[in-house]
DNA sequence: TCTATAATATGATCAATATCATATTATAGG
DNA sequence: CCTATAATATGATATTGATCATATTATAGA
């Protein structure tokens, strides 16, 4: 019993140290998840995919369904599939048509790993519970704020139209990765990308 | 050992008995299935809420995925939902305007049991094995054969307007479901619905 | 009523699940 | 170099999963 050193507590690890093996449990559970649905992946594969045990776990997480929260957090495929889909010179990679139709790419398609987490997990998460929900709630909110900002539209109702090229958006790429078909599949894009940017352009 | 009777079978069953076993069980995953998702509920409780016991499952399939196959057949919520939502009077039940709208009404979103089972599984779907997206698929192409020979445009191209209906559809109804706020929700199913609508119409 | 057998139930296996209690390791400050 | 302890690992528990082998039940025809 060390009756002397009250207070005087030692620092074993630098503060950087845990933050970052928890973004790391983050990240392995956001290709996780996104491959193989939340039910589809335990915690243990998921700190194995993060060169992790998982007894640790929980000095991370209060649980599994936090760090589905955590994974739908935010709408979009990551900044790679936005910058390999660009097929047009130049477009600007703050304008929304270009954002909707790298969305509804083939490339992201393909790519579930690197791709939109909600384009995955949101009939999951409605059946989630309310941490999980509000989690993709704001996040669907953000998404909504930065397409009505990119709506130079005066007339239109540019929330009503930011919800409905959401919808194609998750709903199109949904149907292209569920068909058996890559000829179907590429119509059901190409079709949800012409519809979204008629959405955009205000009708 | 019974020398005399050979062929001469009893016929212990009515041959109606073990399809209509089979049946329940259908109905049973079908709800289960969308309340719970694919990976959300085992073989055990789907036989249970069958009012059968688990072992019997495999005299009927040859294994989870094709219960899944069955219930991904079809597009579209129940007849009951349909009739519950028209509000219009008197509208010909097989309008495709009124079939969006009542895809798109608040009673099939608070309905999963009876709800299209696309709009609950669809992101499963593409996780799934080969029986089950060949299923899926068929479905689709069914039911865009149905929008298309109720589209009378003549310039527009009907097949892009299907799809892109169908992801709207889809999409917009997992999205209202996904989020935490039933006024966010409404918002959303009103969006969709007059984006599909104006779909239909041929932009 | 008896019997063959189709239809269903019971029981078991083996793997994987979420979570927690306890043990070990790695390191910043002395 | 020591030491306190934060960070991670090990091990265990109690459930649940899909699937199959075997037992029981229900019934159409004799």
């Amino acid at each position: 019993m060390n009756l002397g050193t009250f207070g005087e507590n030692t620092m074993p690890y630098a503060p950087s140290h845990k933050p970052k093996t928890r973004k790391r449990i983050v990240d392995a559970a956001k290709r996780m998840f996104k491959l193989h649905g939340y039910d589809g992946v335990g915690v243990n594969r998921i700190m194995g995919e993060a060169g992790l045990t998982h007894g640790g776990f929980y000095a991370h997480f209060s649980g599994k369904e936090e760090l589905f929260a955590e994974v739908v957090r935010w709408f979009g495929p990551s900044d790679k599939i936005r910058k390999g889909s660009i097929s047009e010179k130049c477009m600007p990679e703050d304008n929304l048509k270009a954002f909707v139709r790298s969305y509804l790419s083939k490339i992201h398609m393909n790519d579930v790993i690197e791709g939109c987490p909600l384009a995955s997990l949101t009939m999951e998460v409605s059946r989630a519970g309310p941490v999980v929900r509000q989690s993709y709630t704001q996040a669907l909110r953000d998404a909504v704020t930065r397409f009505r900002r990119q709506m130079t539209q005066r007339e239109t109702n540019t929330e009503a139209a930011a919800y409905s090229t959401l919808a194609i958006c998750i709903g199109g790429m949904a149907l292209a990765r569920a068909v058996d078909s890559n000829e179907m599949a590429e119509v059901i894009l190409k079709a949800c990308k012409e519809a979204a940017v008629e959405q955009i352009e205000g009708a």
